[in-house]
DNA sequence: TCTGGGGTCCTAGGACCC
DNA sequence: TCTGGGGTCCTAGGACCC
């Protein structure tokens, strides 16, 4: 069905994107749920704190979307079934898909999160390569994908959003203004509501307007780097080829809300003790020293603070978790009630992964 | 109604060194 | 007399992504 590789066929970078990935998962082991309204988050328990991480299509016609409060949620779709988030199960589901990636013909396959990937491929016929893509995901794991091509990730990434869903679009330095001029800046990937509020503020609101900036501003107010890489941006180019080098994290981190505030400072102790033991069983699994800790504090109701020391060099659990402990007898301000705890471990880099070597999750 | 959890990268400013 | 200039390391904070 696929044609043959061709060697002499131009580069497309494809970038595939599972459709509402957590909630179809959910209704395969769960068939009865096909078509109602379907909202996975938190514990599944809509009296806690916890927000949405996916919800079904038929779920978002009642206004639901992700990282909304789950409570909320529950109230905008009092018939949803709200089910509790299952990462083991969906890690499964996506290695399934991955897998189909990576067999099919020439590709090079670059993971970018659970449900979504780049594809790198050289065929005459993009779009017909991106259907054959569907219907292997379709077969192998009964999964709907959208599919962008491109001409640069940029480009491809934000074409998918228009392709969706199960479907394809093509998005190129021949198609982009045309496509994406007018549209506010917000809608490209990388800029949020902070970014672009303040491009407004630099008289930049499309993306039109923000390819044809001039340097200088955006530099005096982005800095060095991110200034021109914004204009980058809106012009849709960057990187074009897709890295499948491993992805080698930098540090494993884990942060826990707490359902009531903590107070006692015995039980903040036991808290931050219980985290930095998850956060070291990670980091033990890559068999990678310790190099930097930070710890994260929200104090009730949302005052964010975070602390940061630099360790020397160590594997020894005893170790870590003293500095870490130390680091919040220093910092934590006492008798202030804290809603939120979270610890960061950051670990050396393998020699052969140093200076940039390894892709960034974001694929910049 | 009251805002998860796991990540990455950039910037700014101070300390310190040569 | 009047304050170079480059570089690195460290901490705090911000922004973004899925």
């Amino acid at each position: 069905m696929t044609e043959p590789i061709d060697e002499g066929a131009p580069y497309w970078v494809l970038h595939v994107d599972l459709d509402q990935f957590i909630a179809a998962v959910e209704v395969l082991r769960r068939p009865e749920l096909a078509g109602k309204p379907v909202i996975v988050g938190g514990r599944g328990d809509p009296t806690e704190r916890a927000v949405v991480s996916t919800a079904s299509y038929e779920a978002r016609e009642f206004g639901v979307g992700s990282g909304m409060p789950l409570r909320i949620a529950a109230r905008k779709a009092p018939d949803a079934v709200i089910l509790p988030v299952d990462a083991e199960h969906y890690g499964e589901a996506s290695g399934a898909v991955m897998a189909t990636l990576r067999a099919q013909p020439g590709a090079t396959v670059q993971v970018l999160g659970w449900d979504e990937a780049f594809v790198g491929v050289r065929t005459a016929d993009p779009e017909a390569y991106a259907r054959d893509v569907q219907r292997a995901v379709l077969k192998a794991t009964r999964l709907h994908c959208s599919v962008g091509i491109g001409d640069t990730l940029v480009r491809t990434k934000i074409a998918t959003g228009f392709g969706k869903p199960q479907g394809v679009f093509r998005l190129t330095a021949a198609n982009w203004f045309e496509v994406m001029g007018d549209r506010p800046t917000i809608e490209l990937w990388g800029v949020g509501s902070k970014v672009s509020r303040r491009l407004a503020g630099l008289g930049i609101a499309t993306v039109t307007e923000l390819a044809r900036a001039e340097l200088d501003p955006l530099v005096a107010e982005f800095g060095p780097k991110m200034g021109p890489w914004y204009r980058t941006l809106g012009r849709g180019e960057g990187e074009r080829l897709v890295d499948d080098t491993p992805w080698v994290a930098r540090g494993h981190s884990r942060e826990t809300t707490y359902q009531v505030d903590l107070a006692d400072p015995a039980e903040i102790e036991a808290a931050l003790v219980e985290l930095t033991g998850q956060v070291l069983d990670d980091v033990a699994a890559e068999g990678r020293p310790v190099i930097g800790l930070t710890l994260k504090v929200r104090y009730a109701p949302f005052l964010t603070k975070t602390y940061q020391r630099r360790i020397s060099e160590t594997s020894d659990r005893g170790a870590v978790l003293a500095a870490l402990l130390g680091l919040a007898a220093d910092r934590i301000e006492p008798g202030r009630p804290i809603r939120l705890l979270g610890v960061r471990a950051e670990m050396t880099m393998p020699d052969d992964a140093r200076d940039g070597h390894t892709p960034t999750r974001s694929g910049w």
